[in-house]
DNA sequence: GGTTACATTTGGATCGTTCCAATCAGCGGA
DNA sequence: TCCGCTGATTGGAACGATCCAAATGTAACC
């Protein structure tokens, strides 16, 4: 059991006490609040007055225990506060909402450790199931360690670590990273850069792996070498990116372009740039990954890949709710397209 | 009753079946859970490699049914999407995970039909306590009705209109709006403007009202008139103030500057200056509220008040948790107060 | 009137936990 | 031997809802 803690609850109007207040049965009371056509029409409405008067509000978690459903979905992602989850969360919430389930929030922070606590003290309020964007080198044997494997997960974004048994059927909703900085490099190649870099980003992740491998294909196929040192590894974050940027250029030859693992380090790498000197979109081109909503507003304008994280939102809360649905049927995996969106941080040297 | 809808969950291990997994009572196991010095340690250990054998999840649900206490908290915000709200999020949700509860989230959209959707439907969790930024003219008087009188609220960033009856005490955290575009607006005045607007908003919000205050404050002590066409309203949002902007100009005589509701406002202020083409930063000077991390990155950078988002979601959370502790305890109202940070945008005229 | 059919209502057990009073084992002292 | 005491354990009733089989009332039919 997870750390406990709870707040005193003060004494509600029960079905009993809406029961006594106007002569009938609990059951029937019951019966009323599902709308179920046996109750008569007289008593349903007296029962209906009586709920109002007394104020009455119906404790979901008690018919949960007793009907052993759940109204409740996890939602477990890296950080809040990067506006690439923001919006997914935004999106999982409202169809979530629509379907009559609540969100329970869990954030990670990146840290596989957290990410086991944090599960562990979600699956104890019993949701019905997981959106989970795993953190950075978690695997599957901790995630079925703290969710068992009776609980449906839907993976987001990233793929776990290790193989996961044939018994438990997660569904998947990946975005198509390596079609996405393989597009990217394609673009940077046809205005002309030679010399590209791969920037950000960490190896254990697969979303990177993947990005990475994109890349990698986009110049075998045009015939263009890789320096080692053109491959620098950052957090996904602006300001670790800002420090890891610089060594791009410390060995020879230097890179005139890079594709970057998301929006956040390329603008990390922006920042770098106007540190050495260097203008973006002028002497240096460089794409993003995300398109978040300040991609649009950097200076200049970041070329990135857009992945509509709100409809991913969505669309991760209708993969799970189709799972509540039919727990038996197969495992699905999508894989969302991405799509380029050109402006002016690519346009040099066309 | 609010829409009802539920998944069903896998038969799951109970106390019973540990109880009876190593011949002892359930009471038993369930001191053990609950760490209880009462229980001997080789009993102890017995029962707990049981727990691990079966993979025993903990059922916090029946718990608090039965204790009548509640682990959780709901957390309303207007839009997950906007950074300023996500950053208050995720502050929110650390604090609270820190002190073993869980967030439960509902989104408005900034419509008052929408919040009371949400909050019926979350009170129906039986959270322990709610945390709600409410929607654009929403009413004591409806969410009274919603979560009842007996769940603490802590009210954030907003007021509500009509008055709160002097039974419930619920705390409030508001931002310093008023001195915030007061400090805004008189540097703008240092700076030599004289004809400034008051950009965004809508002034049946009080964050609204409070700001555009602080403004006029500023200017009537500086002796300086407003032109009534110098009041814009707009909804909060980058696209909407885009559309309203134009509106600004259309007067005499014009504005040099303006201080504006928020950052997103004041960023589509900017767009709309560059279809003007007017620069903003050298031919019209500018400030925005809320420093969203865009507001750094933004051509030119802008001029805003910082709020520490974050930090308030970790003040609204301990805020309502330090109301549970003592829910007698006198209704506190705090407001935080707020930076000038100065940029670029802000830098004309002087 | 008695039987059947139908529409409505209901008591009691139950979900998984906690609380409480009661029980039990073991031991030392009178 | 009996008593009281301490430490450990336990059965059964609750929490607030739902389920189910059974009971109730009414009308219809022969």
């Amino acid at each position: 059991m997870a750390k406990e803690s709870s707040a005193p609850v003060h004494r509600k109007t029960t079905l009993s006490d809406i029961a006594a207040g106007c002569g009938v049965s609990r059951a029937t009371v019951s019966l009323v609040l599902r709308g179920s056509p046996l109750v008569n029409q007289r008593t349903r409405a007296k029962v209906e007055e009586e709920l109002r008067r007394q104020g009455y509000v119906y404790n979901r978690a008690a018919a949960n225990l007793r009907r052993r459903t759940s109204s409740s979905i996890a939602l477990v992602v890296n950080e809040l506060a990067n506006p690439f989850f923001a919006e997914f969360a935004a999106g999982v919430d409202e169809a979530l909402g629509e379907a009559g389930f609540v969100t329970l929030l869990g954030s990670t922070g990146e840290s596989a450790q957290r990410q086991q606590a944090v599960l562990g003290s979600l699956v104890e309020h019993g949701p019905g199931g997981i959106i989970l964007s795993p953190a950075e080198g978690s695997e599957v044997r901790e995630v079925l360690s703290a969710v068992g494997s009776h609980t449906p997960v839907v993976l987001f974004n990233r793929e776990l670590g290790g193989r996961l048994p044939a018994s438990s059927h997660w569904d998947r909703l990946m975005l198509d990273n390596e079609r996405g900085t393989r597009m990217a490099t394609e673009h940077l190649i046809a205005h002309g850069h030679r010399r590209i870099a791969f920037f950000g980003g960490h190896d254990d992740a697969s979303s990177s792996r993947d990005r990475y491998a994109g890349y990698a294909k986009a110049m075998q196929a045009a015939g263009l070498p890789i320096a080692p040192h053109w491959r620098v590894e950052s957090k996904p974050t602006r300001t670790d990116a800002v420090a890891a940027a610089h060594a791009l250029f410390q060995g020879e030859p230097k890179p005139t372009a890079a594709v970057c693992y998301n929006d956040a380090v390329a603008l990390g790498l922006m920042l770098a740039l106007h540190q050495r000197g260097l203008q973006p979109g002028r002497d240096f081109a460089l794409t993003g990954f995300d398109d978040i909503a300040e991609a649009a507003l950097s200076m200049p304008p970041l070329t990135t890949l857009s992945t509509a994280p709100r409809a991913r939102g969505r669309q991760a809360a209708e993969l799970l709710l189709s799972r509540l649905q039919d727990p038996q049927a197969s495992a699905r995996a999508i894989v969302a397209p991405v799509e380029l969106v050109v402006r002016e941080s690519s346009r040099t040297l066309s």
